[in-house]
DNA sequence: GGGTCCCCTTAACTAGTACTTAACCATTTT
DNA sequence: AAAATGGTTAAGTACTAGTTAAGGGGACCC
């Protein structure tokens, strides 16, 4: 049906038989969603590498919508955030709380309504999503290239730029041999004999991160290059 | 729907491809646009109505952008004129065109990037889009952006109108990478080589604030920006 | 009109970092 | 065994950023 990952969307809402409708009719139009029945469930579900979209009643118990947005928005910039409200609140309101890209709809509204007002944002984050939190996971490893970080069970590697470009060009082409002209080319954009050595220097480096998971391991292929051995399950 | 009346731009480009597309993301983006086919009808519309901001294409036929910076600075000294130029154009052809507020994006550029720009001199000429009152709150630390007033207890920093500008674009965009020329492109409009050294000045300013709340910090990411790191829980 | 104040930019010096190069050793290939 | 390739660590170097102070332009005031 759809060869892009479903876009997920974080919706939390209180009625929950409006809940379910709304969640029956957004996995009809093909997404994913995550239900939570107050704020605070909300925010323990969030995670900014996953969610496409935050639909927040701004009436609930535990952390209302505003509540809820104001923590999204310091853990992701990017993800938009659509409110629900009833129709008696003052645009003023309502106004007041936006930030950025955010949106209201107002209750009651149609589905129609509501899956145009998505795609509307999904279309004006998309592109950006797509390269600009950039994460990947490698058997117990999780690689954020935006945030120049690799971590494993609670233990945070920092980044410099220049290893963060070569194990997200690793990530994209694991499981098969990369010529080693190949990746100075790609990540240094040159090919000379001492860039050649740089990159081994790189290479040790990013070996030692891997010690943490035996699954995950960069073999040398003598004479031609690497390959980046990652488990392919998942 | 907005009691604030949109800002109207006027936006000269021949390319009517590229120009419906710029005019639908500015649409989108909340502005109201007026899109001309060439100079001469750019310089028709202009007198008419009362434009918040200017983008001329510098290549079109039937008066060049330039010309119809000439037309319009007669009618108006204050709007802020932005060109929109290839990249074969020299840059002190383009230099020598500037004058008080103008300044010049080159082809290709991404919305954002035009965007940003654009906001960064309506702010120079009106006050702001519609924030009455941004306030941030910081760990211990509360921020005043109106009132430029940096506060932990009941000790207060006066801050400047830039100090108060990179703040708070600090506190929109917390607890993620920062790249160096993004901050500048925000806050200063344009990223060269002794803007950022000022910036590393005023970063300094801030930290110094910051010293009296240790959970809150302004860290250097070496080569490519910060990353402002507060407090997420609470 | 000149002086003063304020704030931003530019300069200058210092400190720190990341990438490259070198050196030496290990492994593989011929 | 000799030669080539790659692993690893350390030294070297260019660059980036921190910090403080000196310039310099604009606003305000007398």
């Amino acid at each position: 049906m759809q060869q892009v990952p479903k876009v997920k969307v974080l919706l939390a809402e209180d009625d929950l038989s409006l809940g379910y409708v709304i969640k029956d009719n957004l996995i009809d139009a093909g997404y994913e969603v995550i239900l939570c029945p107050d704020g605070q469930s909300a925010i323990d579900k969030f995670d900014k590498n996953d969610f496409g979209i935050c639909l927040l009643d701004v009436m609930m118990p535990n952390k209302d919508g505003f509540a809820v947005a104001r923590k999204i928005r310091q853990l992701s910039d990017m993800v938009p955030i659509l409110f629900l409200t009833a129709r008696s609140m003052e645009e003023d309101k309502i106004k007041g709380f936006q930030s950025g890209a955010d949106d209201y709809i107002t209750k009651p509204f149609s589905i129609q309504e509501l899956l145009m007002r998505m795609e509307v944002f999904l279309r004006r984050t998309r592109k950006m999503h797509s390269d600009k939190s950039l994460s990947f996971t490698i058997g117990k490893l999780n690689f954020s290239y935006t945030d120049l970080k690799l971590k494993i069970d609670k233990e945070v590697f920092n980044l410099t730029q220049k290893e963060a470009d070569l194990l997200k060009f690793l990530c994209e082409h694991s499981n098969r041999i990369l010529k080693r002209e190949e990746v100075l080319l790609n990540v240094w954009g040159k090919d000379d004999y001492f860039l050649g050595r740089s990159m081994d220097v790189f290479i040790t480096k990013l070996r030692k991160y891997f010690k943490a998971d035996p699954e995950v391991n960069l073999e040398t292929i003598h004479g031609v290059g690497f390959r980046f051995n990652t488990p392919t399950t998942g």
